[in-house]
DNA sequence: TGTATTCAATTTGTCGACAAGAAATATGCA
DNA sequence: TGCATATTTCTTGTCGACAAATTGAATACA
């Protein structure tokens, strides 16, 4: 019946909490689990068949990350999205996108060029292929696999929190498009490449800035425009 | 004996882990657990005097911030400084002060000035007695407060993190020091705060900018000169 | 003597159970 | 009936114990 519980047995040693961090951690930044969401350990214990001892651990890795937030003695939920502070948000987004992209025109390797190559023809085929979910996992991993040519694990660090807290913002935003518009990225990112291969730090910061500014100024218009959450609650 | 298995039977019920975070915290960033220290749960258990789960947790939180490394099925131990990588840490630093301190230019309240000028006093009086621990903690809340007046969690949990990660190397300069020459950071200070409350945002960050290169440029010097880690190993 | 294998000891990951807090429900009183 | 208090239920925090993984010592073998 449910295939989770039936690794119950197969399970190597000090795998539990991982693959209780990954699963939970995929499930809330696909919005599987709305902001908001109860967390029940004891559900969770069941339905991964193993105790709450390594659940608890998953728990406050993922609360670490901001991603659920603990009530102390009382109950914990998946963190809400705080459209309020959103420019908060948005501001560290830009300047992460513009310091990591300039840094990977820095300090770049060759092999690192293949990896962000790579992961732009991923997002080109997600783009091609109308796949809205998969343009926002590869878009993701596009700018981080650009930010980790930079070499400077402080700043991939917030960007990766960044690019998954917005990921769950994002998808408001790529479904917004209609699959429609986002061709025009493509193009963007092979620019911001070609001017990190360059090494040209100043044009790669500019066109991370552009593409950065752009992507919110979107989303902002869409989020006054008043389509927000079409998320079950 | 020891005052900390005393507290086993007066200690409410959720601080047990709060309490041994805070504790194995400070006692990383004073380096009285210098890195590379092995951390054992039991050894932490009997010292508190409480079970290993909560002591697990706090770990998990510690490991989450970067304080600790946890080998899987192995041994845990304080996280290396790394002094290969130091750019990536002056980079960042050097950053997150100029963008802290023009948002807090920008956005601060006047009740946030007042916790601001309290941090720098206490900042003061430190430097005037020569205490360099006191130099060290104050010199980062003060900075955090600047921070906090700038409103967006992103860059003061960067910021945050950077401060306590850096308490470990900021240690090494200030004893450099002979705990005489900060007399001048007050001065900085207090530039940066009178930029600060004129709202002038792009003085702000100038001098943030430029306190920022001059410390990390003082660290370098120190640190290429030689006298590194003069801590027990 | 040096190397490979086996065994013991230590440490970590997981478990099931219990107890304390908080929320929900029921009870008592006006 | 309306409100305050007591009780029950449910969830979380903590505990002690066990088992797997790893390390280091001890043994066997060449």
């Amino acid at each position: 019946m449910d295939n989770e519980t039936s690794l119950r047995n197969e399970r190597k040693r000090g795998s539990g909490v991982k693959v209780v961090y990954d699963i939970l951690r995929d499930e809330i930044l696909h919005l599987e689990l709305p902001p908001g969401s109860p967390i029940d350990e004891v559900q969770l214990s069941e339905r991964f068949g193993m105790s709450r001892t390594p659940i608890r651990e998953a728990l406050v890795r993922l609360a670490g990350e901001g991603l659920i937030d603990t009530l102390p003695n009382r109950s914990t939920m998946v963190s809400q999205i705080d459209f309020l502070n959103m420019h908060s948000y948005f501001d560290a987004l830009v300047l992460m996108y513009r310091v990591t992209t300039q840094l990977a025109a820095k300090y770049h390797r060759p092999e690192d060029l293949e990896i962000v190559r790579a992961r732009q023809a991923e997002f080109a085929a997600a783009v091609e292929a109308q796949d809205a979910l998969a343009m926002i996992s590869t878009n993701a991993e596009l700018h981080l696999a650009i930010a980790e040519a930079g070499r400077n694990p402080y700043f991939t660090g917030l960007f990766s929190r960044l690019l998954n807290e917005g990921r769950r913002i994002l998808r408001l935003y790529y479904q917004s498009y209609n699959d429609r518009l986002p061709r025009r990225f493509v193009e963007e990112h092979d620019e911001m490449i070609a001017a990190i291969a360059a090494r040209d730090t100043e044009l790669a910061e500019r066109l991370a800035r552009l593409h950065a500014e752009q992507i919110v100024a979107q989303v902002q218009k869409l989020l006054v425009r008043g389509d927000r959450l079409d998320v079950k609650l």
